[in-house]
DNA sequence: CTCTGTGAAAACATTCACAGCG
DNA sequence: CGCTGTGAATGTTTTCACAGAG
């Protein structure tokens, strides 16, 4: 009896960081096809729908663990809770917003985080005059000076900067000074956490800048004719501070 | 005499596409320290303000010619002419939005797009019901119906996706026939469009996922204690289509 | 015969380390 | 000296190709 849809993570260490941001594409496309009730699928059906190889994504969820059954494929329903799992996502996960300007809201305002169990939890502003408005559902802006004692109260370990350039890494310091455990930036310019603290940028002109580049340069950078899906937003991992 | 600050384009090929990610991370820091009055900036400390070792710096501009002056560094008033050039940033890029919801209304309030040399000159939405709405300065909601015909009059060479997921795919196709050249993508699907399209995807929900595998799973991907800035956001290049 | 998991090979990207310019 | 540009070395990620399970 080999240990079929065991371990959850062998080595816990040495995830290739593109491996990485492909575990989301397989979830995500993976339960498309769980609720349009599929029960298995091939790497190689997988991997069309993703643009990757089926090679590929073999060996990305070969990290985690044996999941395939050969001959057969992968059981959707049993992948699908694996990935989960492992991905922490079969637990909620509870964030607040800084910033309530126009990403701000739009954040608070974006159903699928709610329905993929990120749920936000606060919405913070630095100006006086925002305090107390409604900005969303039942949710009222609070000051900055309620920072700490509400991420602490409410269990937040997620913080979302949606604030200006100049602002963003102080807010940063004060987030993970109050607690929280990761950070999701909107502001354009790199964030430096201490080691531990989870940090991924998201970074509007820069993706305007590539989609610049590609039609000025008159080619998709390297590979040529060749398809490629590159998944994953910019993240930041920086040592160099605290 | 050597040709300092010469072709722009040396190859026309073979930027690997980290390198062309961190292109827009120079950009940005060269056109700060311009504007601070800095005259010439070393790749050393280029480097430390991006999270990047020198030789990186100095591998990846070298990519488009010879812009350093030994023993002196970077001149960068003239670097950041050059980047502007390479990258396409010396002429204004015109864009539209499709889709009015909550994304949509946030990037067209976005003033950063349009200081950044973007101009969103329309807004389109399926709703009939939005249709004409003003959701902007100056800008009135118009009907899909109306897309290629506004494309082609206002010169419009990039399409920003901002619409429910099962809607993504068609409205890129919609676009890519009215003839723009590009597309920033924000629903959360993988877009298909044919070669010579470029292509860019942000995803919150994904981004927001890396978090959680993050903190979740206790480690940065790969490289542990490293220090790590991974540029860019999501782009995919797809051929298998049209 | 289909499809996985995985070593081995290839491709790609980063860092090192140094010659050479100013 | 300080600093660039770059070949050579190293490290990382992807692809290949095949043994073995069902």
């Amino acid at each position: 009896m080999r240990p079929y849809h065991a371990c959850a993570v062998p080595n816990r260490r040495s995830i290739p960081k593109p491996a990485a941001r492909r575990l989301s594409l397989y979830l995500r496309e993976l339960s498309s096809r769980l609720e349009a009730g599929e029960e298995t699928v091939s790497s190689k059906a997988l991997g069309r729908s993703l643009g990757l190889t089926d090679a590929q994504v073999r060996k990305d969820l070969a990290l985690f663990g044996q999941f395939g059954h050969p001959g057969r494929g992968y059981a959707v329903g049993e992948l699908v809770e694996s990935l989960r799992r492992i991905m922490g996502r079969d637990r909620e996960w509870t964030a607040c917003v800084v910033g309530a300007g126009n990403i701000g809201r739009a954040l608070l305002s974006y159903d699928r985080f709610q329905r993929e169990g990120f749920r936000i939890a606060a919405v913070f502003d630095a100006d006086p005059a925002a305090a107390g408005k409604e900005v969303a559902r039942d949710l009222r802006v609070r000051k900055m000076s309620e920072l700490a004692a509400v991420v602490a109260a409410e269990g937040i370990s997620i913080g979302i900067i949606a604030v200006p350039r100049d602002a963003a890494q102080q807010v940063a310091d004060a987030l993970v000074a109050a607690g929280v455990k990761g950070i999701l930036n909107f502001a354009p310019r790199r964030i430096e956490v201490r080691e531990g603290i989870a940090i991924v940028s998201v970074d509007f002109t820069v993706a305007l800048e590539q989609i610049a580049f590609q039609i000025a340069f008159g080619h998709s950078p390297s590979a040529d004719g060749d398809d490629d899906l590159n998944e994953g937003p910019d993240d930041a991992e920086a040592p160099t501070r605290g």
